[in-house]
Formats: structure tokens, sequence, C-alpha cells
DNA sequence: TAATTAGTATACCAATCGGTATACTACTAT
DNA sequence: ATAGTAGTATACCGATTGGTATACTAATTA
């Protein structure tokens, strides 16, 4: 009845998507329901007709944003080659998929590292192990091409995840651009530290 | 006249102290004034004397446990010896000041990833770089005895600081103990990826 | 056509937010 | 002795917090 792409213009969505710039900006805390309804050019029964609650929104919008994140980086691990060369290529992946979703991508770098009873850890938490969990199969997937990286996969997998974060964290806030972010000789110290 | 360890019981320390543990649960913006003087015995106005604002509470609390974290951390870069050899002790004793103040440094890394504008930010952000600075400066000192390293030592720091916190984060999240996370093969790991 | 449902707004709630005006006490310095 | 200062409590401030009761409209279903 409907191909037509009603579901970009939603109120739901424009919700869903005022709250992930709120989020990003200011973090989950300091940023009240009234201030996303506002944003979103909607009131609040709107909101929480859709969502059941603050804490609700932010389940939905790292439901929706963050598995498209991680299947995204999953693909990356169908694909075949030798050991450095997938490496190199999960890396761009991540590194490239990071950078074109990088408000959601730090708010949700904030959320893993979030205080351990906050209300945003709780709901962010499955979402963090996913990601362990993704990069996990790709060293258990890889690792076994080099004798020397068998039975490392849990440490690479955290090791690895642990550079492209703060990596990208701290050349975001030093302004880089996605394309220097991406520049060959970056990408090839990090993967020259796991080869 | 007052040679006791007066210093340790005065209400700005337990101000200090109580305000550490609850960030450290649930997060800067998570946690009221009223809550912080509650566990602390005392009332706002006594807070209010102390420190200007929450803010200046949060300012002060970097201020005196962070500089104490990055001191014993600067003591490291002074000692000589191969680069193999300091690199360990460096990452050792990060990791070890790291564990003995467990809930200080995980609030720091939660504030460090904090978004932008968020007001807790502005306050760390001055030590994320001091951190980011005195592991710069190991690198700088050492990294001239690998020819391998020399130009490196941006990247270097970064990935160090980034391994180790995610080591850190995820697992204490796990549950692990302070030996465990010292055990020599774990360092071993780290060591590895850097030489 | 009648009944149901999804979506939305007005207007409100008690509770908490960060912060303060005022006044008191206890100590210190003159 | 007296003036000043540091520290502390009672009691309050306006603003904002997350959330809702009620009512309306527009579309769908029976």
């Amino acid at each position: 009845m409907n191909e037509e792409n009603k579901y970009e213009h939603t109120n739901r969505d424009k919700i869903l998507a005022c709250a992930q710039k709120l989020f990003y900006e200011r973090g989950y805390d300091a940023v009240g329901v009234q201030e996303i309804v506002d944003a979103a050019g909607i009131t609040k029964p709107t909101m929480y007709h859709y969502f059941k609650s603050k804490h609700g929104l932010l389940e939905n919008l790292l439901d929706e944003y963050g598995n498209q994140f991680l299947g995204e980086l999953e693909k990356e691990i169908e694909k075949d080659g030798s050991y450095e060369d997938v490496l190199r290529n999960f890396v761009y992946t991540y590194i490239s998929v990071a950078t074109k979703n990088k408000e959601f991508y730090l708010m949700a770098i904030s959320l893993f590292s979030s205080a351990r009873d906050n209300e945003a850890y709780i709901a962010a938490k499955p979402y963090l192990y996913k990601l362990l969990f993704v990069v996990q199969d790709f060293f258990r997937k890889n690792a076994s091409k080099v004798e020397r990286l068998v039975g490392k996969e849990d440490f690479l997998s955290i090791s690895l995840t642990g550079v492209i974060n703060y990596y990208l964290l701290v050349n975001f806030e030093r302004g880089m651009s996605e394309e220097v972010l991406l520049e060959e000789h970056n990408i090839e110290d990090i993967v020259n530290q796991f080869v």
C-alpha cells in the first residue's frame, strides 16, 4: 500500500535523530526530554507514545543505529584473504564506518565508558559486548593463519578495539578529518601492531 | 602546631571522597549535589564554601587525585634501561597505579570519553592531554633506542594508552582482580605489541 | 456508519536540580 | 577585649527534571 519512503520523515525518526545529536553533544544525563522534543518540533506525549521512557528512547536508538553499525563490520568478516590483507580491510572498514557515523560512534564510546550503575551504561552494555564479539569473531577466524597469534584472540580483540577507539577519540578531538584518518600510513601503523 | 593527620578527616576531604565514589558509580551528571553532601554527612553551604560550584568540586577532584596519578607515572619515565625493559616497567606501573586507584581511574576514563560540550568533559580535557603528554614523553625518550619506532611517538602513545585503557575497562567490567591484571603473561601481551 | 486505534497537544504533577541569603558558632589575630 | 574570618546549618529560591491525565483529531477497521 505504501512503498514510499514515509519512514524517513516520521516524528519517530525525527525524535531519534534529534536525541542522537543531543546525546552526542552533551551526553544522555545532561539532555532533558523537553529539549529533545523541542528540537524535534513535537511535544512530550508524542515521545512517550513511541518510546515508553527516556531510557526506552536510548534503547531504541542503540538498537537501530548500533545494529546497522555492527552489521557493516560483520560483513567484513566473511571476506577471505591473507591475514594481513583481511586485517587491513577490517581496520579500514571499522574506521570508515566509524567516521561516517562519527556522532553516533562517539556517543556509543561515551556510553561504553560510562559509570557502572548509570542508566545509560546499562542500556549500552549489550552493544559493548556485541562489538567485542564481532572483533573476536574476526580474530577467531583469521588468527589461525599466524601461529604466533593463536590463543591470543581475546587479547587481540580488546587491543585492536582499544587502539582504534582511542585513535579516533583523540584525533576527532584534534579535529582531524575523515580523509586523514583513513590515510594509508595511518592504517598501516595500526595494522603493523597486529602482525 | 599541627603535624597530626587532621587533613584526612576534614569535611573538605570527606566531600571529595564521597563525590569521587558517587561519580564513579553513577556519573557526574546523574549525581546531585544534595546526594553528595548527604553521603558526606554535611550540608550544601559547606560544599559551596570549599568548592564554588559542582563544577569546581569536579575540578578540585581531578586536580588532586589526577595529578597524584600522573606523578607516579612520570617517575617511571626517569628510569633507564633497554627499550623493552623500560616499556615493561612503564606498562606494569600504569596498570598497577590504575588498579590501585580503580574507582578514580574508571571515573577519569569515563570523563575523557564524555560528550564534547558536557561540563564534565570540559573539566577533564586538560588531564586527558596531560596523560597523553606523559605517555608521549615516555616514547620520545625511549623510542629512539629502536630505529623502527622513531617518528612514531605520537601514534605509539595513543595506541598504548588506548590498549591499556580498554584492557582495563573490559576486564574491570568482567570483574578481573588486580593480581590477574598484573600477571606476567598479560603484561607481556601488551609489551609485545610495542617492540 | 459506528467503533476502534494511532498520534498529538494542552496543561499539569511531585520531585529534584544547582545554588544562595541569612544567621550562627568557633577560632584567630590584633 | 574585640574585630575579623572560616566553617556550618536552616530554610529557601526559581528552574527544570521525567512523566502523565485528559482530550482531541485523523485514519483504519468492522
